[in-house]
Parts: C-alpha cells; sequence; structure tokens
DNA sequence: ACATGTTTAAGGCTTC
DNA sequence: GAAGCCTTAAACATGT
C-alpha cells in the first residue's frame, strides 16, 4: 500500500493546526524561514483544501505567527528587499511537537518575559540594522565619520540595554559602516569573521564592520538550530493505512 | 490600494 | 467544570 501524501487529502481539511502548517513550510525551506507570501504559496500548494477562502484562513495564520511566541520575525537582508518579513520557528520551540508529530503539540511554547523583551530588543535592533545599511547604500558615501570606541557597540544582553536598544544599535550601525570595505556576503557568518590580516600599516584602512554583539549571537544561534534541523524530521502527514 | 502584522474577542473542542 | 488549544472574525496599524 503506498504511503498517502499530504496532497492525497485531496479537498479535505488536513489534520494540521495552523501551526502545524506554518512549521511545516518553514522546515521545508532551505533556510528554515520563509515570508508570508511563501508560506501561504506552500500550503496552497501542497493542500488544495486552502485553495478557497483565502482570506479566512490566511487572516487566522497571520493571527497565529504574531500570537505565538513560537514564531519569530526575522527582518529581511538587505540584499533581499520585499514585503514583509521573514518568519522563522524559535529555537526552543523545535521541540513543541510530540515526537515530531505535527499532528499533536507538547505543549504551547511561551516565552519568559525576560527572555521575550530581549528578543524583541535584538530583532529590533537587526531591524535598525538593515535599515541603517540600506541607507548608507542608498546615500551618496559621505566622508568617513569619527569612529566611536568600540566597547560602545558590544553592549551586554538584559537590561542593561535600556532606554532605547534600537536606537543605538541605530546609531551605532550608521556610524560603525565604513565607506569602502572588501566585500563579503552579507551573513551574520560572513560578518562575524574578522577581517583578513593587514599586511602593513598603510595605506590606513577603514575598521571591520561590526554587527551588535548581541544581535549577531541572536541571529548566530537561530541559523545554527535552523541548520541543525533535518528535513526529514517532517514527518508523513498520515499513518500507513494498514 | 493592498499586503502584512498586531491585538482583542468569542466560541468550539479536547484534556485533565 | 476548568484550563488550554485552536479557529475565526474583526478592527486597526504599518509598510510597500
Amino acid at each position: 500500500m503506498p504511503r498517502p501524501s499530504r496532497e492525497s487529502y485531496g479537498d479535505q481539511k488536513p489534520p494540521y493546526s495552523y501551526i502545524s502548517l506554518t512549521a511545516m513550510a518553514i522546515w521545508s525551506s532551505p533556510e528554515r524561514m520563509l515570508p508570508l507570501s511563501e508560506i501561504y504559496r506552500f500550503i496552497t500548494d501542497r493542500f488544495p483544501y486552502y485553495r478557497r477562502n483565502t482570506q479566512r484562513w490566511q487572516n487566522s495564520l497571520r493571527h497565529n505567527l504574531s500570537f505565538n511566541d513560537c514564531f519569530v520575525k526575522v527582518p529581511r537582508r538587505p540584499d533581499r528587499p520585499g514585503k514583509g518579513a521573514y518568519w522563522t520557528l524559535h529555537p526552543q520551540a523545535f521541540d513543541m511537537f510530540e515526537n515530531g508529530s505535527l499532528l499533536r503539540r507538547r505543549k504551547r511554547f511561551k516565552l519568559m518575559k525576560d527572555d521575550k523583551d530581549s528578543l524583541h530588543a535584538e530583532l529590533a535592533a537587526l531591524a535598525s540594522f538593515n535599515r541603517a545599511f540600506l541607507a548608507r547604500q542608498a546615500s551618496a558615501p559621505p566622508p568617513p565619520p569619527p569612529m566611536p570606541t568600540a566597547s560602545l557597540y558590544s553592549p551586554p544582553l538584559g537590561p542593561q540595554l535600556s532606554p532605547e536598544p534600537a536606537e543605538m544599535a541605530d546609531t551605532a550601525s550608521m556610524t560603525m559602516l565604513p565607506r569602502e570595505r572588501p566585500r563579503r556576503a552579507f551573513t551574520i557568518e560572513a560578518l562575524l569573521q574578522p577581517d583578513a590580516p593587514r599586511l602593513s600599516p598603510s595605506p590606513p584602512q577603514p575598521p571591520p564592520l561590526l554587527v551588535p554583539a548581541y544581535v549577531a549571537r541572536y541571529h548566530a544561534e537561530l541559523l545554527a538550530a535552523a541548520h541543525a534541523l533535518r528535513p526529514c524530521y517532517l514527518p508523513p502527514p498520515l499513518l500507513p493505512v494498514a
């Protein structure tokens, strides 16, 4: 007996919650993160039931994305402009489903307030960083700004970030981006790598691009967790018929 | 204008 | 029955 495929639900409503469907879509993507439109597409491609009444279920799905702590909105990378942010699963939410089965959640994933606050602060800082990056690219290169002390831009995690972490990161990233520097991929991993050693003290080189440490740490952790997931973690949609 | 995102509210269903 | 989960609706804000 062939194993039923997801498509075999036909016009029947699949037994997955919106949380499960969204997690499925996110997990199925190479980077383990998708924009909203791609999540919609994943669902309508595989489950014909959701090709109808799109307004209704898409509203529900958006509600779930915003309401549930297990979903994390990641600002778009500056080199990937477009509408909306990317959505991913919180690294600590990967074991939310019983035995990896998407049919049933083990428990609701809820972040502690402090964790939630610091996560929001970091993501806001990342968004600010991206905005600053775009602004810098869009404008004519101004003369290099005076360099601040490095310690200012590696603030520790936690409440010390107050009063305005996003604002601070904005200012920081604006002043931290030198006018010219060797090109590198815009990934946190690449950005975190130290610049190649300088061969000589002349000509004067711009300082390296520094990502605020708390932003980089979160993003690196997120990516590491996502990359650790294997696609086969996705369970089959139905138990094989005996 | 439209897509995206947030929030509140309410009702049904399941589990303990 | 209470609590938690899920779905749906709706209003509103924000971004492209």
